[in-house]
RNA sequence: GCGAUCGUAGCUCAGUUGGUUAGAGCGCCGGUUUGUGGUACCGGAGGUCGGGGGUUCAAGACCCCUCGAUCGCCCCA
């Protein structure tokens, strides 16, 4: 069977049916949604020379040596698929002169690549939202940004059970000092720490916050806070972003270990979180990256945005039921399919579905258009030697139904008696 | 990179402590009921039991390796 056909790649998916649709669904609620909020649409390469990512990324290496999909060109370039659309943005901003259109606010999606175990609602070529505003510094914009993340969730009707998850981490000053009472804090207990966390002291720290560790989870709870270390302008820009989602009517509560293991990341960070989706329980996540514009080469640009993924969204939603069929036309007898054709392209021309029942067995073309459901089902038969067309009409009715009806009859027949 | 579970027809799965020609339902194709009918009945196509090696008189079943899937750990930009 399958032995001499080739095998998709790890961690890629092939979407059909049902979930397409929820896939399709997603992205449709976030098109309308992005443009109520005015965010321009943009779209950028799937890759970029690697060093897009990696100096965006910076220094943690794990992410860039082992996470990344790097290749190089026949001119020896290293280039790497996109793993997010942040870096990608940012060299696009700044390569293109979109300084003159600042603050701007972009949105996109697409899909992008990790070089990643795959597991539940994780690919290694998976499908993201995005959306960004450069050059606004202002915490309003982080309050329309959320607005907007929260309106997306509510009209994909999956807000409940998802609960926006909110910190700050300061302004770079007040990040630096945090870090090193974390890492003094958890230095003086390291032998109780998880094995994991031991080696996270020494690279990431802050990780610590977020580990599943029961161990580490201990030393959490009573670990700094980040509030302690945060100047009187981080503090007012928090304040204001949180009162101005309390205004906004967007929910959220304070997550004080929520954290950004890289280094440009300042000030808001948030995520909006589900039970439902078992480890992989972030929806939707960003915050506000102030640096990273500079690690590109840039002038210093405020920015804030978030991602969120398609495939985890499009789960939440669930069943999305392919559209019902509207007219099915069965050709009961071979001489009646030319018929048949002709009265499902106009009704494909009148903008109403209809599909050709018109193969296999003459027997059992009429079962096999009764068992797709649709709202109404006509056959085409020859009896003693008379071409007979019936029309059966099934709940719930379809929209321009008599519209329909009279079109077919402007060129076929139906006895009285069949009529409803 | 690590761990656990799993891998039999297109799909969902059976397959007894290893025993002879590998099964069912659904789907598909064809044929009956000379019919207004999502029915019923009959027949058919489709499997080197993920792949390779080993143990055995005998392996879909047991052992090893490998590939793949699922879920979790690490990581999570």
């Amino acid at each position: 069977m399958a032995n001499n056909t080739p095998q998709a790649i790890r961690g890629t998916q092939d979407i059909f049916g049902a979930e397409a649709e929820a896939f399709a669904f997603v992205v449709e609620t976030f098109e309308r949604v992005r443009k109520l909020y005015r965010f321009r649409r943009a779209e950028m390469p799937v890759f970029e020379k690697t060093e897009v990512f990696a100096r965006s990324i910076g220094e943690t290496t794990d992410v860039v040596s082992k996470e990344m999909y790097s290749f190089e060109d026949r001119g020896g370039e290293s280039l790497t698929l996109r793993p997010e659309f942040t870096a990608g943005i940012a060299r696009a901003y700044l390569t293109n002169g979109w300084q003159q259109h600042a603050p701007l606010k972009l949105a996109t999606h697409g899909p992008l690549f990790r070089y990643e175990r795959p597991q539940k609602g994780r690919y290694r070529q998976f499908h993201q939202l995005d959306a960004e505003i450069i050059g606004a510094g202002e915490p309003q914009a982080d309050v329309e940004l959320l607005a907007m993340a929260d309106q997306l969730l509510k009209e994909l009707g999956i807000a409940d059970g998802v609960t926006l998850q909110l910190n700050t981490l300061g302004d770079a000053d007040s990040r630096e000092a945090w870090r090193t009472a974390l890492v003094e804090y958890f230095r003086d207990v390291r032998d109780e720490l998880s094995e994991d966390s031991q080696e996270r002291l020494e690279k990431n720290p802050l990780r610590i916050l977020d580990s599943k560790d029961a161990r580490d989870r201990a030393f959490v709870a009573d670990a700094p806070q980040i509030d302690d270390f945060l100047g009187a302008e981080a503090q007012d820009f928090f304040a204001a972003v949180t009162s101005g989602l309390d205004a906004a009517g967007v929910a959220w509560t304070r997550n004080s270990a929520l954290v950004r293991g890289l280094d440009y990341y300042r000030h808001t960070a948030f995520e909006f979180v589900t039970d439902r989706l078992g480890a992989q329980g972030t929806v939707l996540g960003g915050g506000r990256y102030d640096g990273l514009m500079e690690s590109l080469g840039g002038p210093a640009t405020p920015a804030v945005g978030w991602a969120a993924g398609i495939e985890r969204l499009a789960m939440l939603v669930g069943e999305c039921g392919e559209s019902r069929l509207e007219i099915a036309v069965a050709a009961e007898s071979r001489d009646r399919e030319a018929d048949a054709a002709s009265a499902v392209t106009m009704f494909r021309r009148m903008g109403i579905s209809a599909e050709l029942f018109a193969s296999g067995s003459p027997r059992k073309r009429y079962d096999k258009a009764r068992k797709t459901d649709p709202g109404v089902l006509i056959s085409m038969d020859v009896r003693e030697g008379n071409n007979v067309q019936n029309w059966l009409a099934t709940l719930p009715e379809i929209d321009r139904q008599d519209e329909a009806f009279r079109a077919f009859l402007s060129r076929w027949d139906i006895p009285d008696e069949d009529l409803k």
